[in-house]
Formats: structure tokens, C-alpha cells, sequence
DNA sequence: AAGCGTAGTAATCAATTGATTACTCACTCC
DNA sequence: GGAGTGAGTAATCAATTGATTACTACGCTT
């Protein structure tokens, strides 16, 4: 997939190396995440890759920012549909559908986990942090949701991405494992369940 | 610190290096905690630390092994002191109240996070997903949860360990970080701030 | 057709890192 | 007092990996 073009103009290229590096960022990790499998994702030469992006640093960060930015995009875009009169658990689900929509794009939540996971780090710790507080912010402020609220909702987000990055979906059989995804995604369960399967069956 | 203690057993020595690799592990995750790191933490040879493991990636299943461990013992001691006529409320107070305590053993709950982000891979995967299936079995049979309050439970577990993975006290001046926190960690939060205070000022 | 900018690579480097091996040192028990 | 055993290390290896450099190929403009 993703190869067999020829020569792209350097902002498409670009995209889809950000692309590739959201998926394998997203698998492995930061540490774990090498540009020479991101360049084989690309269908590109590993020394483009750096070239590109200067660092491996850099480019990790970008696709974090990227990711942030798809999260605020999506629950502003949810938020600007607001009439006024829904109730508060409406508002939540409206939100929580968002989120669930972004896990079609496989690696975009995953790259943020493990981002939230090097907060120790002199540069990744405060983009971490900064990431994180500008999605709160908007959930709070522009949502309109209590402290309460948002922090809920929050926790369940946490929740649901930790168990797409288990790779729960794949023992969906055994019945605790079921009833806690479908208790925790609730309604967009079978979305995402479908979504994490088809990704699943994409792969090598 | 750690160190300038002469040979220890065989049996101490390999706590102490579970120790220094369960900090280091949650500090930079699987792929970028070094032996070598671990060693140093630890004060003896980075040889020492493999031939004590057979390999790095055996090291961090015991590494996780005994996080969940701890975990799960922390949670039946708690389970067994209730005596049937508390709220439900108040038993996920009491464990609440159990899993922050587990945040003064710096990375054991960091070392979990890293674990349940390679769900991908080929070996832990399988084994993050057992571990997790473990804990959440105690709370909703033992403990006697309701499926709702385990994922409740569960979601804020997540989000307060991914707020401490992220470093996010140190924006306590924040506001809304502060007020996510306190939120979120509810009692706990004074206990769990300064046990990361204590924490981050013994760190070099 | 000559020149030039842009996309992209092959080859290579230096550093890191997990692992292995052969060794030392201290203690204990005949 | 020497043989054996367990704790621990120094030296070294092979593989990986991020980065650099010099190069090629293609398309556009004049």
C-alpha cells in the first residue's frame, strides 16, 4: 500500500511521512519506533525521513502536534453544532463520538499515549503537558462542561485508549473483557470494534 | 544512594535491580530504559543485570509481573478489611485510596503504563492484557463491583496515572491543572502530590 | 540544450546497546 | 591450604540506529 508513486511535491510526501510515523510511533513507541521503519511504512529511503524532519525528535513531535490538532478539530467542529439545549450527558456522548471517530485513523490516540508516557522528559514532558492541558482547556471552557464533567470525561477517553493500546478488541470473547469495553465505550463500542478490525486485517 | 553496599545475595541483589529497572522503565518506557541505565541506578555492572535476567525484555516482564503483583495484593488487603455494609461509594474510595499509595513506589504504575502501550507487540501484548484482565477481575468479583462502577473506577485509575506519567504536577500552578488533578485524584490529591514532591526532589 | 532547483537515494559513520566470555575476588568447607 | 562456589566485573562483540554526505534523476525555464 501507501507505495507504487513516484515522485511527490515535498508537502504530500511530508504528509505521508507524518502518516507512517503516526502509525509506527503509535505501535512502538518513541524509543522503540525507528525512522528506517517509518521510511519502509512511506515506501521511502530511511535518510529522507530524517532529512525531512531534521531529528527523530522533531518529527515525533510533530506528529503529536498533528494528533493534538485532529482532537481539537474534532471536538470544536462537535462543539460549534451545540444548539444550547442538550443536556450534559448529551454533550458528553456528542464528544465521546468524536473521540471515537479518531480511532479510525490508527495510531493518532496511540501516539498521544505514549507521549503522555516520556512526561519525565526535558522536551517531551512539557509539550506533553501543554498538549493535554489545551484539549482540557477546550472540553472546559468552550464545552461548557463542570470540573466534574470534563474530568469524566477524561477518565472514560483514558480508559478507552488504553484498551485500544492493550489490543483488548482481540479478546473480545472472553466476557470480562467484553463487558468492560462495551461498559466503558458504551455506545461506540461496535464502531470502534469494527474499526480496530478492519485496520487488524490490513495489516501483514 | 543505592549503592556502597559491599555483595548482596543473590536474591537481594535481584530485588534491588527489579527496583532500579521498575524506575527506569516507567521513566523512559521498554525501548528507551537502558540496561546500562538500570545498572547504574542499581550500582553494579550493566553484565550483571542481564546475566541476572537472561535478557532485557525478560527483566521488564518481571518488571511488570511484579507491578501487578503489587497491585493485586494491594487490592485483596483492602477487599478482605470490608465488612459488607459500606457503600459502594466508599469501597472505591477505600481502593482509591490503595492505588494512590501505590504511586509512593516511584514507576510502578508508570512501568504499567509503558506495558499496556505495546499491546502490538508479539509478547507483551498478551501479557498486558492478562495483567490488566487480572486486576479488573478482583474488582468487579471480589471487590463485587457492578460493571459500571469497575470502569468508573477503572477510567479515573487511568487518568490520574496518566496525569502523573505526564508530569502534570508540576503545572500545579496551572489553574485548570490543578483543578483537573485535584478533581480527578479527589482525597488523594494532597497525598499523591506530595509523595511525587518527595519523589522529584531526592532526583539528581 | 544548457542550466538549475527539487525529489530522492546509496553508502557510510559514529555512537549506542544488549549480549557474551573469560576473568577476579572473597568465602567456606573439608 | 587447596578445592569449590557464588557474586561480580572488564573487555569486547555484533547488531542496530540516527545522522551525514555526496551523488543521481527528473522536470522546468530561458
Amino acid at each position: 500500500m501507501s507505495t507504487t508513486e513516484g515522485r511527490l511535491t515535498s508537502d504530500d510526501r511530508r504528509e505521508q511521512i507524518l502518516a507512517a510515523a503516526t502509525v509506527v510511533f503509535g505501535d512502538k513507541g518513541y524509543a522503540g519506533g525507528t525512522t528506517d521503519a517509518i521510511a519502509r511504512q512511506a515506501g521511502i529511503s530511511q535518510a529522507y525521513v530524517v532529512r525531512m524532519f531534521g531529528s527523530k525528535e522533531n518529527l515525533f513531535l510533530e506528529v503529536a502536534r498533528r494528533a493534538t490538532g485532529r482532537l481539537r478539530v474534532a471536538f470544536r467542529d462537535v462543539i460549534a453544532g451545540f444548539t444550547g439545549d442538550e443536556t450534559n450527558l448529551e454533550r458528553q456522548v456528542a464528544l465521546g463520538r468524536a473521540y471515537g471517530e479518531l480511532v479510525a485513523d490508527r495510531g493518532i490516540l496511540l501516539s498521544l499515549l505514549h507521549l503522555f508516557g516520556l512526561g519525565q522528559d526535558p522536551v517531551f514532558g512539557p509539550e506533553a503537558r501543554e498538549c493535554f492541558l489545551d484539549v482540557y482547556r477546550i472540553v472546559r471552557d468552550e464545552a461548557g462542561f463542570s470540573a466534574t464533567e470534563a474530568s469524566e470525561f477524561f477518565a472514560r477517553g483514558m480508559l478507552n485508549t488504553i484498551l485500544l493500546a492493550m489490543g483488548m478488541p482481540e479478546r473480545r470473547d472472553d466476557p470480562r473483557a467484553f463487558e468492560l469495553m462495551s461498559t466503558s465505550m458504551g455506545a461506540e463500542c461496535e464502531t470502534i470494534l469494527a474499526s480496530v478490525e478492519a485496520q487488524a486485517s490490513l495489516r501483514a
